[in-house]
DNA sequence: GCTCCACTGAACCGATTCGTCTACTTAGTT
DNA sequence: AACTAAGTAGACGAATCGGTTCAGTGGAGC
């Protein structure tokens, strides 16, 4: 069965050509180029141009959250349990994949009304809820002080993208060095933990 | 001089379009109509679309940085201030303006690359060193305890943007209310502040 | 009254777009 | 060997795009 070998070919040419180009700017013409596939071909395994970009952004999106929910190592400490969260989170979001992504579907909200919808919830909620069960666990604890979980949450998130994900989506820089990730990462998770930990026992 | 005047219908009228269609999605046809002129007009003040383009990006981005660093109503105490700058800096990032703002540059970064570069020197970067101005004052008075100024302050921005920042930006959600800015706002500074003030002389 | 200049509305041009379609080739099956 | 299914390259039409051009209009200044 070849098929699912064209599908593919095509799914990767249009990925490379949308997130470099962007829905507009990517032509068909050039997307099947990139696939190594005739636009024939093309138009048989998908019905528009429309429906080939939410496909892609619908496997993007899959990918980028099996991605940040896969493997999570628990760790004995909430500490470092934090720490290797944001490291994860950070690294995931400031991904070259992840940065197309979020641009490609910022851009195209308002005419793919979906696409947007889909981002928030396939993407961005569901490691939401992951992360607070996590957190939640974490409480019931009393590892972790809020009355608020799904806030802590939100922040811990946004924490990881403060240093570099602008930049990064504006086309200033490249995808930064493990270093940066880990530096930006680690300082998230510090800001995090000097607002969650439970007041030290002094000593 | 009525000239000045067709200048600011065509950069009103370019300005709404490209903020709801987008730069390709906006047809110099559509702006010219939006604006009340006719297209040789435009042609007659702009040399092409994308100039005019970059002079709207230009025009809203001194806007944006405007309304951050307008009139800091200086507090007493570090914590309401904190709160103060919170709610500004929360209520001008989500506004439909600065959202719209958001997604174009984004979208636009890498036709465009003086675009992003602009956002982030001309629009983040500004508003980013004043904050630090604050910052190091309180650090100096002993009211924030911080040994990197410049992280305290894209930290707190990003927790501006925790909440409803995203849901704005991929189209799922209006402007929302001004309870919802300021409920978001404070809980951003209540996490800053629970990171960045001193040990409470317990007691 | 006359000139001047910006503006209008619409026609126009070349280029490019999406999606269709045709003519031809290739691989696998009977 | 004949038939089928799928793929290729490229032409094609209708539509749209950015940008130019042109005949006509209307008001301000002398």
């Amino acid at each position: 069965m070849l098929e699912n070998g064209k599908v593919q070919q095509i799914l990767d040419g249009a990925r490379a050509a949308f997130f470099e180009l962007g829905y507009e700017g990517a032509s068909v013409g050039e997307i099947a180029r990139r696939a190594g596939v005739s636009k024939g071909t093309l138009y048989n395994h998908f019905p528009d141009k429309a429906q080939l970009f939410e496909a892609i952004v619908r496997r993007e999106m899959q990918n980028f959250s099996d991605q940040v929910l896969s493997a999570w190592e628990p760790s004995q400490d909430v500490e470092s349990s934090v720490r290797g969260i944001a490291r994860r989170l950070t690294g995931v979001m400031c991904s070259p994949a992840a940065v197309s992504l979020y641009r490609l579907c910022a851009a195209e909200s308002l005419r793919f009304p979906n696409l947007g919808r889909a981002f928030i919830e396939r993407g961005v909620d569901v490691c939401r809820r992951r992360l607070g069960e996590l957190f939640a666990v974490a409480r019931s604890r009393g590892e972790l002080v809020t009355e608020d979980v799904d806030m802590a949450t939100l922040q811990l998130a946004a924490l990881c993208r403060a240093v570099v994900f602008d930049r990064l989506l504006m086309g200033l820089q490249d995808t930064p060095s493990q270093e940066d990730i880990d530096r930006s990462a680690d300082a998230a998770a510090a800001t995090f933990l000097k607002a969650y930990l439970p007041p030290a026992p002094r000593g």
